[in-house]
DNA sequence: CTCCGATGTAGACGATGTAGACATCGACCG
DNA sequence: CGGTCGATGTCTACATCGTCTACATCGGAG
């Protein structure tokens, strides 16, 4: 999309979260990860949404997968994250990369 | 604050643009570091009106200083980061860390 | 006096983040 | 069979963040 186009905070941890479950990357796993992983809780309604959202933006595509193991219910989502998701990644990552680089140590913990 | 608040993407960049600009933190240099370090532009008044929602959360802090060398005008602000603000950064820095970490090289660029 | 450049401020609005209520569908338990 | 529970999804409403454009101020240059 537009160059200058940055995923919001949220966007981005869930676009990671979601590259690091690989093949298991459905809802309940990825709100587990982020919050092991960035100690950040959000409800379902908030997950989905963004990644909703994120889908008309082209960033993350799912599928359905005809109902779990044994467990019934609903048939889940499986979310992946498209090339044009993991591009944004990249390009934020480098800027901050780039805007944290040079300072002082003192701030980075 | 409350443990799973994070700046939002913009404020992040803007906390560590003021950090990097030390006593130099006025409006316009902040513009253009934003600029040059992350290919990220935005207008004045974009900038402010983030500076000045941030500074009631308490992670910026202004001084007026009264006018430039030379050039007149209206006395510009000089912004500095408090340390609640280095706080919410580092956070921030260390949760987007944690996910990045052990993701496939491929992603990273 | 007027125009200009460096600043700041105000107002409006679209995008993002977030929770809670509500709906489905099997499994399990009387 | 009816009720309850857990794993899922969907929808609605709202708060916060991101963003621009227009407007106001104040010296210096013409």
């Amino acid at each position: 999309m537009a160059p200058g186009h940055f995923p919001g905070e949220l966007e981005q941890m869930i676009l990671l979260a979601v590259l690091r479950l690989r093949d298991e990357a459905f809802a309940l796993p990825i709100l587990r990860e982020l919050d092991r992983k960035a100690q950040r809780s959000l409800s379902r309604g908030a997950l989905y949404k963004t990644l909703d959202r994120m889908e008309s933006k082209g960033w993350v595509a799912w599928t359905r997968e005809a109902t779990g193991p044994d467990r019934g219910g609903h048939p889940r989502r499986r979310f992946r994250v498209t090339p044009e998701g993991v591009e944004v990644l990249r390009t934020s990552r480098e800027a901050l990369e780039r805007l944290w680089d040079g300072l002082d140590p003192v701030f980075r913990g």
